[in-house]
DNA sequence: CATTTGGTTCAATAAATATTGAACCAAATG
DNA sequence: CATTTGGTTCAATATTTATTGAACCAAATG
């Protein structure tokens, strides 16, 4: 494969790998991104990227599981194709919305801990409202493009 | 200590490890939460989660670094003292955003590879448009925040 | 019903990361 | 200027996580 394809593979898995996906994950995403087949098969995943069968196997049912893929039948071929999933853009983020909504939660909860009232108390509380807030907010903002950008 | 505390201070180490922090900065972050003193010592630390001083200097480096946590000295003490950074709710958020215009840069930069127009193409192209929009969206929504509460 | 295909599973191993603990250092103190 | 304090550094170790590869399995094919 062109090297600047190659370079872009490593490339996605380390970013994936920083939103805390597996580098190997990541891998295959840069990979189904550029391949230019609308279907990719196990088997051209794992030559593409050069690692065992269970790495792969493992790899795509995790990827298949968080979303970030989908699973691809054709008729009369028992293979399965996978493919980036084509649901809406926002879904992925709004999915990461719930830890905001948990990291509001904790801080409530750090909070109702405290003996004293002070300067973090203070953080706790705003910090939390902020971060249930934004969450809604983020959340409105998703809807407002899917709706500009129908299918 | 409390016992609900310490299962505070777990659960902290276990969320921000989530975040892609160490599972003991998170504790540190957890027990900065709600320690009920305004400034807390290495020492204090170090006693309270029961780590090595090697650990406790590492993991407190690097949450000063990440400007979660900020260190405060005394007048006539040598110690340094940490507390949950006070600096405006929303600049966590704000760094946060960097990956979401490095996603669209990435995203952008698989589509430039890519020898087909496809669906594949189009999902590239509206994934890494939303991303950028939104990251911008999201700033304002933070700006608008700090502004109604302003210090 | 034997063989091939398209995987999955899992124990072993490799690789990456976090933690310890001892040695060390600079600044403050006696 | 010797000692104490408040750490830092880093090699060794422990722990966690990812990957391999061989054994295995079910469904399709011959």
């Amino acid at each position: 494969m062109d090297n600047n394809k190659l370079n872009f593979i490593e490339e996605s898995g380390l970013f994936f790998e920083k939103l805390g996906l597996t580098r190997m994950a990541g891998r295959a995403m840069g990979f189904l991104m550029i391949c230019d087949r609308d279907a990719v098969s196990f088997d051209d995943i794992q030559q593409a990227l050069g690692a065992s069968k269970g790495s792969i196997s493992g790899t795509m049912k995790m990827l298949l599981h968080s979303g970030l893929v989908d699973a691809v039948s054709l008729p009369g071929d028992r293979k399965t194709y996978y493919r980036i999933s084509r649901k809406r853009v926002g879904e992925m983020l709004r999915s990461r919305m719930k830890l905001f909504e948990a990291f509001s939660e904790l801080l409530l909860k750090g909070n109702s801990l405290k003996e004293k009232t002070d300067e973090t108390t203070e953080w706790l509380d705003e910090t939390a409202r902020f971060y249930s807030w934004i969450q809604t907010e983020i959340g409105e903002l998703i809807d407002k493009w899917e709706e500009k950008n129908q299918r």
